[in-house]
DNA sequence: GATGAATGAGTCTTCATTCAT
DNA sequence: AATGAATGAAGACTCATTCAT
């Protein structure tokens, strides 16, 4: 059998997995639910995956790769647009790589995130993923300060794990809620610090029960 | 038997279900493993819940009102703090929630998301928690509006919105990185629009791709 | 619930499954066939066994121990009987030991050697047994010595392998073929060697193909 | 096809077989063990043995054959060895069939015979190959009464059970204790009677409880 | 009210066998 | 003849829930 056989079967399964997880969660569905959508054998489907375990492990590593795909060439651009308009092409490409493929990325992300809870394979792999893309907007963080978008003080440590809290921010809450547009965070943020103080005086704001933070 | 015997079992059974639920997650905790760790009786913690579903819902609703309980005082001050600290004490009040009582409300609340997906009931009443807690971000929002503190032109549903996706977003990247200190969030919000433009400009740097979003 | 209800209900189960793995064999027998024929839930044979394995085990221990219940006292009585009786006595208690439970020691015998071979619990388990039969064996063979039923000069470890041997074969013979009566088995054995020579002379019969065996 | 290439890819396939059924036992082995070790396909495999059944059987003949082809000589001697050594012989020659082929012919018979019990084609081909060598062996005996060896009284069907079960027993104690000389059984069954009194007394000697056996 | 033994439908997974290529 | 992907009927085991004591 071709590897391109191989290949498409174990897409047929994925996508057949996904529809499932997506309408049930990751442990209400049942292999016979993933089995009879896929419109195989269970003995066919453990020919390609050797376990529920493994499809779900396989499941989350290419919705992170597709993502991280469409995601990656925003990040790479010169010149980089400022820090709005980049989130805002995030928090679009996100919802419009739910609409495409039928499948809701950020539902799926929720699903991903309580499983990898306990699943050591899974986080391990989630981590690698959030770590490395949360690496290129920290890149991006030290090309702003540079062209002078942001201050040239600023921490692009502390600049990355907001921009990734605001988009995995915006994730949540279009799962949850519903009834978040894309644009509305990265304009939500702009309006949020237009008339903020020097990050110097932030810094000194924090108050007793605030933790110290590590300065990098 | 009296009521305030009964609000001590339902406590005592609660609290063995989430220490649960957080180390195997919502799933693979099986209501003997809750049993167990609540020191009763399978037929006497039915009779204090009719169903596991009903302990989940319980138990989110539960760590849903502790932890408003602790934020919504922080949000009703006169005067309001400023955003990069009203965040930063936002935050900072999860973390400190979790080392208090040994239960993570971060890894919880991830739990509580996946699960969410596919119990309605679950669903509605997240919702509910979500929507008026951003109700009360908005509020802040249009404060600091009125006080000058951001422009007031600023949508107070957008920056409801964004604020409540940064909150949202540190949650997810501590339970799932864990490297990221409360203040870290907050720091990193405030110098990332340091520099940015009027929001009136940002509006129109949304380019092509990026969808146009509804005015509220 | 008492330890005697407990252990009735243990035999209970342990008597199932020693009727359907005579039928079936150890491994053709099923949880089901085991759990139908004891008249319980599976749940609740679960509850008392953990797992099949744990199942086979428990059998194999319990009839082990039924037999040696029943042969020990025959080996410490005091005066012993001559060899040929006592052989005669132990094939056929393990005959009788057949007809009185409705299970044939000697078909279960087979049974578990067989799997033995791949549990090693199970082997260790049946090997404790047979060295400690055979010791006493061993024993035995020193109390004929010293009473001059056999040659004082006699290796006690070649006599107790011996008998083993002739017990052990009594049972797979009767297992397979089904027409050796517990008497015959002694009496042979007392024929086959009526007219050998002394065992100085058999020590030198072994050709060279004949392995060495260790001195004792 | 050739039948010599047939014959010859039989062999491979049964030589796999043994391989896979010694190490896992009969029915922890699967066709895929089987199928893989024997470097063919699984639908060749299947060209050559209709069932796993057939080829346990095969597997179970071939190895009665290679062992009767190796002791039949040893019965067919004139003059005939005394029983001691004739005994020391077969069990020398059991070991060695073990040693030389890397099989280990005595874990393989327990499976066999264990396998015999709930399959009646196995059990009647054991029944048969075990029948006739033990009419070898009655033969055996009635040589030995002519030429004074042992008592002319003596009854060869005894005579041939008694030496069949040392046989057997040898085999099961090696197997399972694995600390079984082949010369020590025959030596112990020397010293065993070395000092018995006349059969015609044993006879005599059945106490009570022993059954009375028939007389052939 | 409390107990915890019992229930049994449901889960994941295996594996002997077939058959289109 | 050979291949090996596919089949699907079991099989072992779990676990939310009940109910007799």
């Amino acid at each position: 059998m071709s590897d391109t056989r191989r290949a498409e079967r174990r897409e047929q399964i994925l996508n057949a997995a996904w529809s499932c997880f997506q309408r049930e969660g990751l442990h209400a569905t049942t292999m016979d639910d993933i089995i009879s959508a896929s419109g195989l054998s269970s003995g066919a489907v453990y020919g390609y995956f050797p376990s529920k375990e493994a499809l779900i492990l396989a499941a989350v590593t290419v919705s992170l790769s597709g993502i991280r795909d469409l995601l990656d060439p925003l990040l790479k651009r010169d010149p980089l647009p400022p820090p709005e308009t980049l989130l805002c092409e995030i928090t679009s490409t996100i919802e419009r790589f739910t609409e495409r493929d039928g499948f809701d990325l950020k539902r799926i992300a929720l699903l991903g995130w309580s499983e990898a809870q306990r699943n050591p394979q899974l986080r391990a792999t989630m981590r690698g993923f959030y770590m490395a893309f949360r690496d290129k907007l920290a890149q991006a963080g030290r090309t702003w300060a540079e062209t002078g978008l942001i201050s040239p003080q600023s921490s692009s440590d502390d600049v990355s794990k907001a921009l990734l809290a605001v988009i995995l921010g915006f994730v949540v809450q279009a799962a949850l809620l519903g009834d978040v547009a894309p644009a509305a965070i990265g304009v939500g943020v702009a309006q949020l610090s237009l008339f903020s103080q020097p990050s110097s005086r932030s810094r000194r704001s924090g108050r007793g029960q605030t933790p110290v933070r590590e300065k990098k």
